[in-house]
DNA sequence: CCAAAAGTGTTGGTAGTACACCCATGA
DNA sequence: TCATGGGTGTACTACCAACACTTTTGG
């Protein structure tokens, strides 16, 4: 029924953060030629009849066990040559998972399933180093005026967290005093008035959650999200 | 081959400017099944081999003898109903044409290519309506920190032309002389030393040229373009 | 000579940046 | 009791928004 000689898959780029080990991303060793043995994004063929969204979904459970709590469409890398094998067009997503709510197991056409610091990513297959790469641009530039940030940290979660996810990402420093009164003058965080347990040294933080339904009314009302 | 029972397509939506006009989109009228005798988004089937770029250049060429002079990547849309013969997935792109440079003519499976102002699109093809909705989103989006509303405009241009382009985009007044001071300070505009002529009433304005290598290299050195 | 459109300059408010002090905990 | 990390407040500055006047053309 297909007069095209090519083929379609999904890819996913999962970052995770965590505050001692910084931001990671999902990596599978491939079970199967070409490449196998080589780290590789997750992913895989579309099947007839399934979303996009679907497919990613499905492939990372089937290949990680991880289920994502946000997936974005980043670009679709269609280069004739990107596969040795034949045309292969896939679709690239990039999701956001909190780290420890997931236990990582491989499965299917995967040998194994690891997180890696986003500093020290092997050599991967495919063109993926290209697609981390677009990712990694696109969660940076978002961050900053869209509050996905929340996602990847812990429901509740102490504002000096955000302030470090925000510098790892921008690569560079931002002052503590000056990010604190940006985010909480947004009015989006709820303050739960509790402390963070045992957080080694030093005064203990404070927590917070993300009122995602006066995130969306204050926007509705004009109110911009920038950091 | 292909285990795979579904089609890949590539889906154009171009704009092109004009200051007595506005804003208009390039529309073909389908001259096969499904939606014949529909208006539509230019586009149509990635050859095996063929990327996706090329593939979108080669459909606005044969459909409507247009070459765009930007084109970016828009989205992939694959809701598996969204054809109503079978699985058809297509990546649209959107791009910029300067109007005034081409002649429309209609081939291939167009039975006619128009230019219509963006307040007054029929009602498309599949769910081509979603697709152009979403690249004006776009392109709005994309105008205020990258310089590609050059790309709309004549080669040499006034200034009042790039800011009725704005105003129309924002759907907001812009002040006039706010708008001039932002964007000549940015440095990127070469003085022709030249005047519009014969415009009409008034005293006439300069023409600029947008210097894409300055922009460059002052973009290099930190500068953020902004509007 | 009047209206319309374009060029240019000034000011005040505000948001972002730089910076300092105090507080609560673990060792 | 000291070091470490976290909470909060203030002053300066630079940029943006609001606004007015002059210049050049066509009718």
């Amino acid at each position: 029924m297909f007069q095209q000689n090519l083929s379609l898959t999904v890819d996913a780029v999962v970052f995770g953060y965590d505050a001692k080990d910084g931001l990671s991303v999902l990596l599978i060793k491939r079970l199967l030629a070409p490449f196998k043995g080589h780290w590789a994004l997750p992913g895989g063929f579309l099947l007839a009849g399934e979303s996009l969204e679907k497919a990613v979904e499905r492939e990372l459970e089937e290949e990680t066990g991880i289920k994502v709590n946000y997936l974005e469409q980043l670009y679709t890398f269609g280069k004739p040559d990107r596969d040795p094998r034949k045309h292969v067009v896939t679709v690239a997503y990039y999701g956001l998972v909190r780290r420890n709510l997931f236990e990582l197991y491989a499965a299917t056409d995967a040998e194994d399933a690891q997180w890696f610091n986003i500093k020290e990513l092997p050599p991967l297959a495919f063109d993926h180093n290209d697609i981390f790469k677009m990712a990694l641009e696109r969660l940076r530039g978002k961050i900053a005026y869209q509050p996905i940030g929340f996602e990847l940290l812990d429901e509740e979660f102490p504002l000096p967290d955000l302030h470090r996810l925000y510098e790892t990402l921008y690569g560079k420093k931002i002052d503590r005093r000056n990010f604190s009164k940006k985010i909480l003058q947004l009015d989006i965080l709820e303050d739960l008035n509790k402390f963070q347990p045992h957080a080694g040294r030093g005064r203990p933080s404070k927590l917070y959650k993300f009122n995602r339904a006066k995130y969306f009314a204050l926007k509705a009302e004009g109110m911009v999200f920038e950091v």
